[in-house]
DNA sequence: AGCCTTACTTGATTTCGATCAATCAAAGCA
DNA sequence: TGCTTTGATTGATCGAAATCAAGTAAGGCT
């Protein structure tokens, strides 16, 4: 339905714990919601793509957002994947260029939205939030070049046994958690088809790893960190 | 000899040209003239460690470097290549945390460094430096995001035909130019084994290029680009 | 409940690129 | 200049994952 409003008592409560958000001061805060604009997606639906003039940038309140690059004839590669209170990375251009990715609503999601040349205008007076996107998007570089060396380094089952202990609180007892989105996402997230993430799960059942549904087990820990 | 020093005459000329310093105004400048220290670096000599307490930003003037993460047995993977005017991105770290990466100069090479105390106290107080960086990291994710998809879609053939066509000023015509450093540089930027690159070569001798030392010349960028 | 769509799994095949090994070329250096 | 070191090529083998093809499970909807 995709329905435009200004953020209501709930979203205000998600946007001030985003990373975005947090750490401003309470005008630069007062600034940015003013010019927040919440956006309601179904699944599927597209919130800006890769060669568009860049006008918005995007938060996450709820659900997730999956950003990919397309190749000339079609083929998808996912780059990242946002979730609540995320900032979305690829939608910060401050300079007037165009997005360089795609962005799609994995699931239904709850967005806020910010027109981008008045981010700038409120940037270009307040250092806080200028800094506050440095910050974010210095974090998200990590991330990216964490997804380039994973790729490069390790295999389909070590990726994904990364994976498991990193959303999981790492301690050395065993302990299960649900994944929070579908396999085929979390294939893509890992640069994975999806039969590959598949073999992946049933080749870490000798090592400890159970899988039902969305809910996995790890029996050992230690056994996953060791490959 | 990493001899440590204010930026002279020709250092200075070089930061003023370099993507963060360019759009700044000139209080900024200075004040980042200020603090600059110009380090001469012999190759293979590293700027900073994965896992070290971030300390300085960096910013390459003369000379490639290379920055790459190491996995547990010690297997390096390149996530970036900076040259003469670059940011190194993966050295903005205002927050005070860690870098997530290392840097190493890949020849003999020229860089400012920048105290990130002090560059944050800056960004704090002048606006236009904040969002310098942050335009400066936008265009840094967008880079990885294209190597992340380049990665995924492309085999070594595409990836070094997309290099070469983004290399040379995109013309219709044959075109010879030279690349910027040795073979073995470019094929970890490309996520490629040095052996990868030099079969990607001469596979694409029957496409028109033929590369005799650093010296590539396209006969025709069309069948490049039809892959 | 049942149906129908979408998600996931499993198997067989093939392709790509890493790796190992051996030359070959080139570039500093005495 | 020749010598030594480093970088680049070529060949042969191997392994990992994409792809193609069924088939199975699960979830949404009326």
């Amino acid at each position: 339905m995709n329905r435009l409003m200004k953020p209501g008592a709930r979203e205000r409560e998600t946007l001030l714990n985003s990373g975005l958000l947090a750490a401003l001061g309470v005008e630069s805060v007062a600034a940015m919601m003013e010019i927040a604009v919440i956006g309601n997606l179904p699944a599927r639906q597209i919130l800006f793509r890769e060669g568009e003039p860049a006008d918005l940038l995007h938060c996450v309140l709820s659900g997730y957002i999956r950003v990919y690059k397309l190749d000339p004839d079609g083929r998808e590669a996912d780059v990242e994947l946002y979730g609540p209170g995320d900032l979305i990375g690829a939608s910060v251009v401050l300079d007037g260029g165009r997005y360089t990715a795609t962005a799609q609503a994995a699931e239904p999601a709850l967005i806020a939205r910010f027109d981008l040349k008045r981010v700038r205008d409120i940037a270009n007076r307040r250092p806080d939030l200028a800094v506050a996107l440095t910050n974010a998007l210095s974090a998200q570089l990590a991330k990216a070049f964490a997804s380039l060396s994973n790729d490069r380094l390790h295999t389909a089952p070590q990726r994904v046994a990364r994976y498991l202990l990193a959303h999981c609180t790492a301690e050395g007892k065993a302990i299960s958690f649900r994944l929070p989105y579908q396999k085929s996402l979390l294939a893509g997230k890992l640069g994975l088809a999806p039969e590959a993430l598949s073999r992946a799960f049933s080749m870490l059942r000798s090592h400890g790893v159970n899988v039902r549904g969305r809910l996995v087990h790890i029996g050992d820990p230690e056994a996953l960190r060791r490959l």
